[in-house]
DNA sequence: GTGAAAGCGCTAACAA
DNA sequence: TTGTTAGCGCTTTCAC
């Protein structure tokens, strides 16, 4: 970028609005944010000179010379899956309700590793009032050292350690009302489908409890896990299909609709030859398709991340204790899962 | 990093860090930023002394300082939509590929007004060095006040306004690909559903095109401009069905899944009473609906909007003629239209 | 190679 | 009611 010299018009400052009303800078603030003393028509006359001139608070300098700040920083994750892309309008919707500003931050492909570590420094260089966490990727441990300069609310992932506050989705509970309702239906031989530990905690809790559940009702568990990819293991849970099993549990929508195609391109049928389901209930057109899911509580999760995030900003933060809610969704019986 | 006692839980400044080095401000200036001059051994005992205080540079602070910003705005709209997700998405990617640093604003739920405005100033009051504007809720009038301020992109929609430059979907060119497709199909008696041009530019340019191309054709073609909501016009459209139409045109694939309900409810079969089409190409899951559909070049959108910003930045963006690209998607023929 | 000093644009006491 | 005076934390000449 080039460096002093040239003039971006961008450049109109509170002094010039000042100037061009005949008053101070203070006095011009004041008129500006509305609070203070000041007389009426001089703020008429403050907030004219503004509009004409395009004048366009300098936030960083405000928030700088205030001394704090008045946005939350949101960490996100790629929102090209629907379940975020909810959660993060519906935060954003709340935050909005609540006159909260967010300013928001994605991570990119790397699931992991520094390039975490870069986009929460760039939320905590901006000196945000507070931190919402919407994405797995970032550890705990990354997170602490920051815990006692701002507050940290991590929304849809439980978290355990002291300080950090969540609003979660309770993934094993998910995992067991869908077990429960496979198990209803009669299947006594089961494949859970789902990602790894390492690759999707979610999923991974789900997927847990899906199968002790399962164990506990008397039926017998083929446990996948698979890498990152909807695809993965899709083959595995075939062949355990062709050897008997009559169900297959999947961690997510998107292992559901990718068993579905590879079932589909097998010949077999659902839910003739094999029950299907997933789990999150956020895809549009899950219904026209019959999914079989759990629609997890994405609203719930978001109002209740931004109105900890409100409570520990007003309240002494030091003081209120960590902040915990898990939320259940809803089953949702589809026609992909039937009767054995 | 393991838990110390001697954590200054507050503020950490680089005065502190430069303190704690035996330095100057300014040598721990240069020497966290490796640039301009200073001794190898020197830059260690700061870089370490950093680390040991959980140093994080004020943005605000630097910026304001140097005069200069790092960081390009994105305005968004509701990614709760995962066409609007996925370029979310894919604009992070591509930016983060490229070096640039995108901080994020989305505007809620009401379509314009002062809510935009608001998102736009708090941009601009980040003093961002560009400004990519993937929503259609605000308007060239609002944004052209800036454009000589600071570049500004718009990703997904055509734009007019001079000195704004664009990356957009060719809509029209999409309407006409469906409509074409449509019309080889042998249909004659067409239903076209679409938002209104308020309240979703997008759908109505695709449907304009669509109008005129089975017009063209030798079609007659009931236009049907409905609300928002997915459902909205849903009736109308069945009305028409019922009265000797044989397909649906859908400006959108949610519009596609809502007839597609609706058709379901009333007991007609697709594609064998009526051919339905959407458009957008995104939702997954897509294939096993069997929807018929385009495919949007969100990648490709993303790319270009991110390569532009890129562009006018480190040119003399004064002197750089407006950019204008259109891209178009990929026809994706699916078994909901079948031959009349 | 390093430090001293002068601000960036704004706000917040405290005077006037 | 308004202006004056200090900075906020950082960068950046320009001397040393």
């Amino acid at each position: 970028m080039s460096s002093t010299g040239d003039r971006p018009a961008l450049r109109v400052t509170i002094s010039d609005v000042a100037a061009a009303a005949g008053v101070s800078r203070a006095t011009a603030t004041r008129a500006l944010k509305g609070e203070g003393r000041f007389a009426p028509e001089t703020q008429e006359r403050i907030v004219a000179a503004a509009e004409r001139l395009g004048y366009v608070r300098n936030t960083m300098a405000a928030e700088l010379a205030a001394g704090r700040t008045g946005t939350v920083g949101l960490m996100l994750r790629d929102a090209s899956n629907p379940a975020y892309g909810l959660l993060f309008s519906r935060l954003q919707d709340e935050a909005h309700r609540r006159g909260l500003d967010l300013v928001t931050v994605t991570i990119g492909a790397d699931v992991q590793g520094a390039e975490q570590v870069n986009a929460l420094h760039r939320l905590l260089g901006m000196r945000v009032a507070g931190l919402i966490v919407a994405t797995g990727g970032i550890t705990a441990a990354q997170l602490e050292p920051f815990a006692d300069q701002v507050p940290i609310v991590r929304a849809g992932r439980v978290e355990t350690a002291e300080r950090i506050h969540t609003a979660h989705y309770d993934d094993p509970e998910h995992g067991r009302l869908l077990a429960s309702h496979v198990l209803s239906l009669g299947h006594r031989r089961v494949v859970v489908l789902s990602g790894a530990e390492d690759v999707s905690f979610a999923e991974h809790l789900r997927a847990s409890a899906m199968s002790a559940t399962l164990v506990d009702g008397g039926a017998s568990v083929t446990l996948v896990s698979a890498g990152a990819a909807p695809t993965d293991g899709v083959d595995e849970a075939l062949d355990a299909v062709r050897d008997g099993a009559t169900a297959v549990m999947c961690a997510s929508d998107y292992r559901q609709l990718a068993v579905m195609r590879a079932l589909r391109a097998a010949g077999l049928s659902v839910p003739g030859d094999v029950s299907v389901t997933g789990c999150d209930g956020i895809l549009p057109g899950a219904d026209l398709l019959g999914l079989t899911t759990l629609r997890i509580p994405v609203e719930a999760v978001a109002a209740a991340a931004v109105e900890t995030m409100q409570l520990l900003l007003s309240s002494d933060a030091d003081s209120t204790p960590t902040v915990r809610q898990p939320f259940v969704g809803t089953l949702v019986p589809g026609s992909t899962a039937a009767p054995v």
